[in-house]
RNA sequence: UGCCCCUUAGCUCAACUGGCAGAGCGUCUGACUCUGGAUCAGAAGGUUCCAGGUUCGAAACCUGGAGGGGCAACCA
C-alpha cells in the first residue's frame, strides 16, 4: 500500500521538466549562492487533509530535493491552536509517504515557539517591535487602505523597557485574549499593506494539540514562517502566488533576526481544477455538513479520497509533472487528470469481464448443462505484461443492457435482432428473438452461436463489427459497483448565481450505486484493493473498506474514453 | 483609484535569455479488428493581449494602454 521511494542522490532534472523554479535552483547550485545543498520544505497546517493542490506542492518540493541532491523537510505549520489536530498530522504524514516521498526531517513550527519568542524579544530590544494595546477594530482602522496611508498606533512610541515588560507579561499569561499584540515597527504608510506594522504575536489562551497549555501567546504566519525556514536552513521557500506580498516581511524578518544567507521565498500558481474545489475550508464544509462520507470519500479531491477511489500515486505524480509550475493562475482541465489516471492504469492492471446492467442471453443451440472454459488474455497485445485466466461459457449468459438496441441507430455496432457480434474470448452469436415482459421491456435475448468461431477464430474469414463483454450466468459473481463521477456539475463550482454558494453546484449523480452487477468468477480470490480494467467500461478497484469475499464491492476509478458517448452527443 | 504579479494553440506549458514560435492533453480524420478502449499515423488550431519604440532581427528589451490576479484576519 505504501510504496515509499527513498530519496535518491543527485540526478539532475531532465531538460523537459525544467521550469522557472528548477532553473533557479540549478543556478543556485552553479553559483554556490547559498553555500549549501538545495533545501526545501513542505509546510502544511494540520487543519485538514491534503488535496491535489498540496500534491502539486509536494511533488515540487520533494521533487527538487530528489533531482538536485538536496533535502526536503516536512514541517507542520501549527501556530493556530484553534484549528489544528493530531489526526490531521497523522493523515498528512501517511499521504506524503503514500505519494512516494520521504522527508529528510520532520519538524513542527510549534517546536520553535521558544526561539521565535527570543527573536521577538530581540526585535523589541532593537526598537524594531512594540506591544500595541489597541483592539482589533482600532488596529484595522489604523492600517488605512490600499490607496491611503495608515496612522501610527498611540502605543507605537512605548519605550523598549515598557515593551519588554509587556511582552514578558503577555507570555506569563497576565492578559486576556486580544488585549495586547506584538507588532513590527516598520512603516504605517508603506505601499505594501503587509508592511504596515504587521502583527507578530497574539494572545490565545487555548489548548494546543501538541504544546498543551504551555503557551498562551502564538506567532502569526508572517512571523513564524520565514523564521522557521531560516532555522531549518531552507534555501528556497516555495509557496503560492497569494503570498507574493508577504515576501517583503519575510525578507525583513530573517534579516533583522540576523540570519546569514537566509532562505528566499519563491511563488508559483496554485492548482485549480475543473469540476472540483481545492480549498480546505470548503472541503471541510463538505465533510461537516455530510455532503460526502468523509475526508476520504472517493469523490473528494483529497489524496486520501483519490487513494480510496483507486488512483495510484504514480498517476498523481505524472499529473503534477504534466501541469508544471508557472507564475500565473490557471485552471487545469479535468480531462488532463483523467488521462493521467488512465495512462497509468492502462499499463498496470489486468482486464476482466464485468456486466454492470445485466440482460439475459440464452444460446438456444448450445447444449444445456455444458460449460466450456475459455482462455482469456489478462492484458492486451500492447501492454508488456502477460498472463491468462479462464472464463466459463455456457448456454445462459449476461450481457450489458447498453449493448443491445431493438432499433439501433447508424454506427451502433453492437447487438440487435439478426446481427452477429463477437463475445469477447468466446463465439460469434446472432440474436434471433426478443423476449419481453408485460410492460414491454426486453428481458431476454434468444441467440444462436457458431461453434466454429471459438476464441477469436473465424474459419470463413467473416468479420463482425462489434465485440462485447459478457459473463456466464451460472458462474458469475454478484457484486456491487459504485460509479463515481465528478463531485460538481460545472467547471467552476464557485461560479453560481447571487445568493448561492458552491454547494448548489454539487453534482446530484456523483455516486450511482449498481447493486446487481455480475463479474467473472476469476476475481473472487483476489485480495481486497485489487485494481482491474472492466473491459469496455473503465478502471475499477475492489473497495478496501466494504468489499468482502461474500459481497464484492468495486469503486469506479475512471471510465474509459468513450467515443460512442461522443457519437450520441453529436446526434 | 495605490503597489506588485501575470498575458504564447481550446487547456497546461516550452522556446538554450534577441536568431525559422514548439510539446503534451483535448478536438477532428484515418489505420488496426477479440476492448467503439489502448496503440499507431495524420490534420486542424497562432496578429505571441494591443499600440508605439530600440535593433539587421523582438514572444523576449523600453514606453504607454487593455484584460486577469494578489494585497486593507489577532487564519495559513
Amino acid at each position: 500500500m505504501t510504496d515509499i521511494i527513498p530519496s535518491e542522490s543527485s540526478t539532475p532534472a531532465p531538460e523537459s521538466r525544467r521550469d522557472f523554479i528548477r532553473e533557479l535552483v540549478a543556478d543556485d547550485i552553479a553559483t554556490g549562492r547559498f553555500g549549501r545543498a538545495p533545501a526545501t520544505r513542505f509546510p502544511p497546517e494540520p487543519n485538514g487533509f491534503l488535496h491535489m493542490g498540496h500534491a502539486k506542492s509536494i511533488c515540487l518540493n520533494f521533487g527538487i530535493a530528489r533531482e538536485f541532491g538536496g533535502t526536503c523537510n516536512l514541517r507542520f505549520d501549527d501556530t493556530n491552536p484553534a484549528t489544528e489536530d493530531v489526526k490531521y498530522v497523522e493523515a498528512i504524514q501517511r499521504d506524503v509517504q503514500w505519494l512516494g516521498f520521504q522527508w529528510d526531517a520532520l519538524y513542527y513550527a510549534s517546536d520553535y515557539f521558544e526561539q521565535l519568542y527570543d527573536i521577538a524579544e530581540l526585535l523589541v530590544q532593537r526598537g524594531k517591535a512594540y506591544v500595541d494595546s489597541q483592539n482589533e477594530e482600532q488596529i484595522r482602522e489604523g492600517r488605512g487602505t490600499v490607496t491611503s496611508a495608515g496612522t501610527n498606533s498611540p502605543y507605537r512610541a512605548r519605550t523598549v523597557d515598557e515593551n519588554l515588560d509587556l511582552l514578558r507579561r503577555m507570555r506569563a499569561g497576565e492578559f486576556p485574549d486580544g488585549s495586547h499584540v506584538l507588532r513590527a515597527k516598520i512603516d504605517m504608510a508603506h505601499v505594501n499593506m503587509i508592511m504596515r506594522d504587521p502583527l507578530l504575536i497574539r494572545i490565545r489562551h487555548a489548548h494546543h494539540y501538541r504544546r498543551g497549555n504551555d503557551w498562551c501567546i502564538y506567532p502569526l504566519y508572517d512571523f513564524a514562517h520565514g523564521l522557521s525556514d531560516a532555522i531549518e536552513g531552507i534555501t528556497r521557500s516555495l509557496c503560492t502566488l497569494e503570498f507574493k506580498d508577504s515576501r517583503e516581511i519575510y525578507d525583513w524578518l530573517v534579516a533583522e533576526a540576523g540570519f546569514e544567507n537566509p532562505p528566499r521565498q519563491m511563488e508559483f500558481a496554485r492548482l485549480e481544477l475543473d469540476y472540483t474545489i481545492l480549498s480546505k475550508r470548503k472541503l471541510l464544509r463538505l465533510v461537516n455538513e455530510g455532503h460526502v462520507s468523509g475526508w476520504d470519500d472517493p469523490r473528494m479531491p483529497t489524496i486520501a479520497g483519490l487513494r480510496r477511489r483507486g488512483v495510484r500515486a504514480e498517476a498523481i505524480r505524472a499529473f503534477a509533472e504534466v501541469i508544471g509550475v508557472a507564475r500565473k493562475d490557471a485552471r487545469v482541465e479535468i480531462a488532463t487528470f483523467e488521462h493521467a489516471v488512465r495512462d497509468d492504469l492502462n499499463m498496470e492492471v489486468p482486464r476482466v469481464l464485468c456486466v454492470l446492467n445485466p440482460l439475459k442471453v440464452v444460446i438456444t443451440n448450445y447444449p444445456e448443462g455444458q460449460v466450456e472454459w475459455m482462455e482469456a488474455q489478462n492484458y492486451p497485445h500492447d501492454v508488456p505484461k502477460t498472463g491468462t485466466r479462464t472464463v466459463p461459457f455456457s448456454r445462459e449468459l449476461w450481457i450489458d443492457r447498453d449493448d443491445f438496441m431493438e432499433d439501433p441507430p447508424k454506427k451502433f455496432y453492437r447487438m440487435s435482432v439478426g446481427r452477429e457480434v463477437r463475445l469477447r474470448f468466446g463465439y460469434f452469436i446472432t440474436c434471433t428473438e426478443i423476449v419481453k415482459n408485460d410492460a414491454g421491456e426486453v428481458i431476454e435475448l434468444r441467440c444462436t452461436y457458431d461453434p466454429e468461431t471459438r476464441s477469436g477464430q473465424s474459419p470463413d474469414g467473416r468479420k463482425v463489427q462489434g465485440t462485447i463483454h459478457w459473463v456466464s450466468a451460472g458462474q458469475a459473481l454478484d457484486c456491487e459497483v459504485r460509479l463515481y463521477d465528478r463531485l460538481f456539475a460545472q467547471p467552476d463550482p464557485d461560479d453560481v448565481p447571487e445568493g448561492q454558494d458552491f454547494l448548489s453546484a454539487l453534482n446530484p449523480h456523483s455516486l450511482v450505486v449498481v447493486s446487481n452487477a455480475k463479474v467473472e468468477p476469476s476475481v473472487g480470490s483476489d485480495p481486497v484493493g485489487t485494481r482491474y480494467q472492466f473491459e469496455r467500461t473503465g478502471y475499477f478497484m475492489s473497495e478496501p473498506e466494504s468489499s468482502t469475499p461474500e459481497r464484492l464491492v468495486f469503486n469506479r476509478i475512471v471510465g474509459l474514453r468513450d467515443s460512442w458517448a461522443k457519437e450520441l452527443k453529436k446526434g
